[in-house]
DNA sequence: CCTTGTCAAGAGCACTGCTCTCGATTCTGT
DNA sequence: ACAGAATCGAGAGCAGTGCTCTTGACAAGG
């Protein structure tokens, strides 16, 4: 693991990792866009310039607090999985997917907040973004290869533009029919929708607190892939 | 309409939109958070001291620019609305609001995305922001009424604190089963979900472009909430 | 040992939101 | 019609920001 070579790298990788956790400290408390380098560079006892060598930009520093918040997220729904009942483990990914954003909300806002003004998120942010579809997908792979998927008799087959987008997804489980890998996209966004809402305040004064609203939403989502 | 009385209320009146525009206009190419209080002086030719004469602070605007912004929506949603076929004015609702959406991306992201920080939305934004869910609603209650609502079988009735929480939506659809009031608001948050997911660009890659997944969830929603 | 690369520090630039003061203008009550 | 009050834009200034460039100290490898 800390297989850093010489003194120079093990420091840098060190004040690399002190670096984001002071700035992900500072995330929590005022909020992506109020993040300031020079707050960061006080909480260290450096000098804002210094910071420089360890991240060229302000952005930079941002994309690895994306990246760690995506992974972050996805290693607290694949914790959830598991177990013999698919359906409690929907449920269970639900409720964890939940709870990690509760317990982080900026660090949720600055992945599915509106995205910071001129910052493009690289490439390599895609890969952790997709754990927890990816996982929700597999799941339901799992569950049509056990025979516990009923893909429900109204769900209309996707033709045109939105059948040819579906085959992107075959690949990533091959016997779940391409009507519920449509519904699989729709229960996804329904997810995310769900919680930036509650997050953001959207909720509230009718849904708010929100956990038997979530929990309903969970099983009839599940309901509505097919998952009995 | 320009009843303002004295010259001197006139004229605060329109600078005061002349204020707005400009901020509105900054807004769509760099962004809610980089707004800058003295960019939109620089652009009216005043001096940025001068902008608190009309806004008290930064997000002074900023919450008038988000009232704007529900109200826009809320009208071109509305807009929409109307005709025999309350299917097709389902879909139609979806379309206009996405088409808002994406012609006002940064104005979407300042209402739909994450809260900007430091800033409290006050209580007079609550009222244009519901505009939209009351309009689906209000569809629910009418198609109720004229029996071409069919609440599908499997729509669990809610209970504890959620049955008690979708009491307070009975008088806004008073006719429409509490069973299919939860699967509304289910929906509401997977169509802003689905749209925050194109627009903030987590679809690229699969969905994108969205148009025919739009539509088709416009349709399936339509279907879970029981409208035929 | 001694060159080379890396480091933190500091000064400085252009920008931000916001406050305060200062004359000038406009409105309002008499 | 006129005096006092309210409102206006302008300007200076404060404390903060991201970022750049230079400088001198230190460690790594030949």
């Amino acid at each position: 693991m800390n297989a850093g070579r010489t003194a120079r790298e093990r420091a840098r990788a060190e004040l690399t990792e002190e670096i984001k956790g002071a700035a992900r400290r500072q995330l929590a408390t005022v909020g992506a866009e109020a993040l300031s380098l020079r707050a960061v560079s006080r909480e260290l006892g450096m000098v804002s310039s210094a910071l420089y060598r360890y991240f060229p930009s302000r952005d930079e520093l941002l994309t690895a607090l994306i990246i760690d918040a995506y992974d972050a997220l996805g290693e607290a729904a694949e914790a959830a999985a598991g177990g013999d009942d698919l359906l409690a483990e929907w449920v269970a990914i639900y409720a964890a997917v939940r709870d990690w954003a509760r317990a982080h909300p900026q660090e949720y806002a600055l992945i599915y907040g509106s995205p910071i003004s001129g910052y493009k998120a690289p490439q390599t942010t895609v890969e952790p973004a997709i754990r927890v579809p990816l996982l929700l997908l597999g799941l339901l792979q799992r569950a049509q290869a056990s025979g516990r998927l009923s893909p429900p008799g109204d769900a209309p087959e996707p033709s045109g533009l939105l059948a040819q987008q579906t085959e992107v997804l075959v690949p990533l489980a091959p016997d779940v029919p391409p009507a519920v890998l449509v519904r699989t996209v729709i229960v996804w966004t329904q997810l995310f929708g769900m919680l930036s809402f509650e997050l953001f305040g959207q909720l509230v004064g009718s849904m708010d607190p929100a956990d038997e609203f979530f929990e309903s939403a969970s099983r009839q989502m599940a309901a509505f892939v097919g998952l009995t």
